[in-house]
RNA sequence: GGAGAGGUGGCAGAGUGGUCGAAUGUACCUGACUCGAAAUCAGGCGUAGGUUCAAACCUACCGUGGGUUCGAAUCCCACCCUCUCCGCCA
């Protein structure tokens, strides 16, 4: 959520900010509402302000014997006034807030200006993809192959966008959260957390999924009255863990790490990436959050991004790092980089990690704070990044360490989490 | 699932209709005393919002939501959470 002072004071730089990424704020209607709300909050505090003097005196007469009946009757005029007064305020301020949360976060000024994916910035490109001899299969066949991916059975159980997979492939990809985790918690400063997996609806409005994006979400009634949600990523629980927190300035940066599956609906990706695991209703992922001061925010997401890039780095996968432009960073980001990894059989480098800066965006949903200097409560900011989404790490893997005879090498850096195997085989 | 207890400021804890945004203790900050510290004494010390250049004033907040009342931390209703005991259970 926009800071609502920011576009008090200065609407028209927000509004231009906004429009950088494709979003057109009605400016007008913000400050028609606005207004509105200006003159009957003041109204309302006026009688509230009477209603108590008033309030008092009684009490003050009571005690001393004397008559009321006076002023009882003068506060009795009050009572339709005020209420109505209070009902329409209430009624302002929903309206206010829903239109704010409707509001994307603005672009930073280093976030590229652009509108669509095709306008992302290439920031640095590692490692060079390796060129077969033989013809290159995607991960899909390579998995089938070996006997180790079953997506016909997954079907079965459950429908299109699930996985099932066996043997080997089941423990390589179990292997890759702990190598990944293990990265993360002993070279790299994190907190290894474990964490709800269904969340409710404060949660979710707290790092930005709702209201906007039910639809992309899966829920589970948990009473008549109340839902809860399946996390689409490990960033809404972790990052969750500061809502309504005032953070100890020494206990800062905190840094989490986090291995979850997650659950997406997909609800709107009808036809892409339809094959192979690509896109799934359910994943297991890697999040890294960091929850910062303000002042160390960017610093902090070049950290993240680059403790992503490591694990990329130790696989020995081509990856590049592509800086996302202001019409393709997500709606809760001031800043993205996606880590694309290269995947032969497409031919094409595609997204296996996204870090981001929401700055105090999703704080101030969140009232997520610390003391500053002075004492005086600050919103943080909030910072993630996969490090790295599992399934795709081992699609890139099948991709590209395969073999002509259709087995596939381990990455030496996984071989201890693997008994020492060398060669996944059918 | 059953029975009971409870949710108030950083912490502890009082407050059962009026001068209560809230006693008291403790922690913390400032000052005095002291060579310095401790002890002691004095003062300060929640959050959000509004009007405003500012000073200042005002409003809201005692788990959450609703209700009663001129007035609610206090009374009523519903819900949430925590703790204890019993049952069940991976």
């Amino acid at each position: 959520m926009l800071d609502i002072q920011l576009l008090r004071n200065d609407l028209d730089a927000v509004t231009a900010g906004l429009a950088s990424r494709g979003y057109a704020f009605d400016a007008a209607a913000f400050q028609a509402l606005e207004q509105e709300r200006k003159s009957v909050q003041t109204r309302t505090q006026e009688l509230q302000a009477k209603r108590n003097a008033t309030s008092k005196q009684i009490g003050q007469a009571k005690a001393k014997g004397e008559d009321v009946s006076a002023i009882m009757a003068e506060v009795a005029n009050l009572g339709d006034e005020l209420k109505a007064a209070e009902v329409r305020l209430e009624v302002i301020q929903a309206q206010l807030l829903e239109q704010l949360s409707q509001v994307p976060n603005l672009p930073h000024e280093t976030t590229p200006i652009g509108k669509s994916e095709a306008d992302n910035v290439e920031v640095r490109r590692v490692g060079t993809p390796r060129s077969f001899d033989f013809p290159v299969k995607d991960h899909v066949d390579v998995g089938e192959g070996l006997a180790q991916l079953d997506f016909a059975t997954a079907g079965k159980i459950s429908g299109a966008r699930f996985t099932l997979l066996k043997g080997q492939m089941a423990r390589l990809h179990r292997a890759l959260a702990q190598f990944m985790l293990d990265m993360h918690t002993q070279e790299h400063g994190y907190t290894e957390v474990y964490v709800p997996y269904l969340v409710n609806a404060d949660s979710m409005r707290g790092t930005g999924q709702l209201p906007k994006f039910e639809a992309d979400l899966f829920a589970v009634q948990k009473n008549e009255a109340e839902k809860l949600y399946l996390i689409p990523t490990a960033e809404v629980p972790v990052t969750n863990m500061v809502r309504d927190e005032i953070v100890p300035l020494e206990n800062l940066p905190l840094k989490f790490v986090a291995h979850t599956p997650c659950f997406r609906s997909e609800a709107g990706s009808y036809g892409r990436d339809t094959r192979g695991m690509i896109r799934q209703h359910q994943f297991d992922k890697v999040e890294l959050v960091q929850i910062v001061h303000p002042s160390k925010s960017y610093e902090a997401l070049e950290e993240l991004t680059g403790q992503a890039e490591a694990v990329l780095k130790k696989l020995e996968l081509p990856y590049r790092v592509m800086a996302l432009c202001s019409g393709d960073i997500g709606f809760s980001s001031a800043k993205t980089y996606d880590l694309e990894v290269w995947l032969p059989a497409q031919n094409a480098y595609r997204e296996i990690s996204s870090c981001s800066n929401f700055e105090a965006f999703q704080a101030r949903r969140m009232q997520a704070r610390y003391r500053n200097e002075k004492g005086k409560p600050e919103l943080l900011h909030t910072i993630n990044g996969s490090g790295l989404a599992v399934g795709r790490t081992l699609v890139a893997i099948l991709e590209n360490y395969q073999n002509a005879d259709g087995s596939v090498t381990v990455p030496s850096a996984l071989r201890p989490y693997l008994g020492g195997l060398e060669r996944l085989q059918g």
